[in-house]
DNA sequence: ACAAAAGTGTTCCGCATACACCCATGC
DNA sequence: GCATGGGTGTATGCGGAACACTTTTGT
């Protein structure tokens, strides 16, 4: 008895969706994917987040690691599992089913998906994708994309997840900033984050005095209409070091 | 072309466990099913969370209340999901492999489960489980209990999430305890829940005097070789009614 | 009397918050 | 010079941590 079909070496019952972060200065974003398909026209007018059906043989990690490479292009994301989302009709409306059996080539029931996510840099070479790939980055709460399947919720649960991470452990913002940075930037993605306000004051102090990890450089920014800001650097082999040491 | 087998009405893909805690006063405690079966005489002799299998058109929470009952007798159990397990070969020892086509009769495959966890009170209803159900109570941190599949990993992860839940929400505390309850049983929960001391005056002043929602009630413990202490009580009501109207 | 835990007070320190002033840069 | 944000200082109050003494009850 086949237990489960070994077309394309599918595992046609859970998939893996990945939410990626990213932040360009003023908002949080999302990659997303688009649903329309050239060729076909086929009529999709929506977003999705990047994902696959998970490989008989495949860990659920590995899988969210290259669908996210195979859809995006980028690589050894460090995607972390924050939920699974089970509903047994979260992707069975009419309209989610075409789609996934014209995009996977074979029957599809029930599935089950794992939700991921990471925190990236949108450096220039990530800030538009071309022709070769079929995402782009949105504003989280930019009501007027819309999501295909039970995507809403699972962006929403991804918000609260970063929420609780970023709370709990403060050095994961960093992911979202390049490696030079000033104090206004990591304010700015704090405030993204939390839909919230800081005092400068204050907030240098938590963030950034306090924070033996953040590390002053001698270089300041240039061509800015204000006072120049100096740059800061996140030491992140020192933060390695001590999360081995503090396990 | 079938995608499931329709056997049982079961989705021999997606499972459920359930990792349920509770606090005998002394000691943080799971409940844990044995896979011995007399009838078979099978030669295994380790234990396991109780799970199942998730229904075709069943959603994963219902699922998990339902395994939970089957298999505890315990009814309407609050489970939350805190993370899922999915490495390839997570039930694929010949001996995990065979227990469960044994007790699912059919061929299982891989398994993807998603863990549950709840908190409940042990009173004496609950001490112990007669003849009818196959579960008894562990020691968490008993190394002597052999578990099956992954389940020691299961069980690391529900001891972390049920930690982060504690500290950002004191209120699960009280799901371990009596309706009545002393400073003393609920300064020993902390304990085995996170397995420190605390300082007597410092855990009363910041976990119950500065509660409002724990109440003092004039009876006291009886019969007890020392002075009485007052029960207190949570007041679930008003925590129900803070709960809406923060959200 | 003694053991065992209840019950209460005080001091110190770090952190969060609120608020104010001067500095550098481009227009 | 004015707008914009950088960069620093200070006072206040709350909550956590360390620590000591008196009270009640059963044996």
């Amino acid at each position: 008895m086949e237990i489960y079909s070994a077309t394309r070496g599918l595992y046609p019952h859970v998939s893996v969706d990945c939410v990626i972060f990213g932040f360009d200065g003023q908002a949080l974003k999302v990659l997303l994917m688009s649903r329309r398909d050239e060729a076909h026209n086929s009529g999709y007018n929506d977003y999705k987040f990047p994902g696959s059906l998970v490989y008989a043989n495949e860990d659920l990690d590995t899988a969210a690691v290259r669908a996210a490479h195979d859809i995006t292009g980028l690589r050894d994301l460090r995607l972390r599992q924050f939920r699974t989302f089970g509903a047994p009709d979260r992707a069975s409306s009419p309209r989610d089913k075409r789609w996934l059996e014209n995009a996977t080539r074979q029957q599809v029931g029930r599935i089950v998906t794992v939700g991921y996510l990471t925190l990236i840099k949108m450096g220039e070479e990530v800030r538009s994708f071309g022709e070769d790939y079929n995402v782009a980055w949105f504003d989280v709460g930019d009501s007027t994309v819309q999501l295909a399947f039970d995507h809403p919720l699972i962006l929403a649960e991804a918000l609260r997840e970063i929420r609780r991470q970023v709370a709990s452990r403060p050095a994961v913002v960093f992911d979202l900033l390049p490696p030079k940075f000033t104090a206004r930037e990591l304010r700015a993605a704090y405030s993204a984050i939390f839909s919230r306000t800081y005092d400068v004051r204050n907030f240098n102090k938590k963030f950034i005095e306090n924070e033996p990890l953040i590390v002053a450089l001698d270089e300041k920014e240039r061509n800015v209409k204000h006072r120049a800001a100096r740059y800061l650097r996140f030491d992140r082999k020192a933060y390695a070091r001590q999360l081995t040491i503090d396990s």
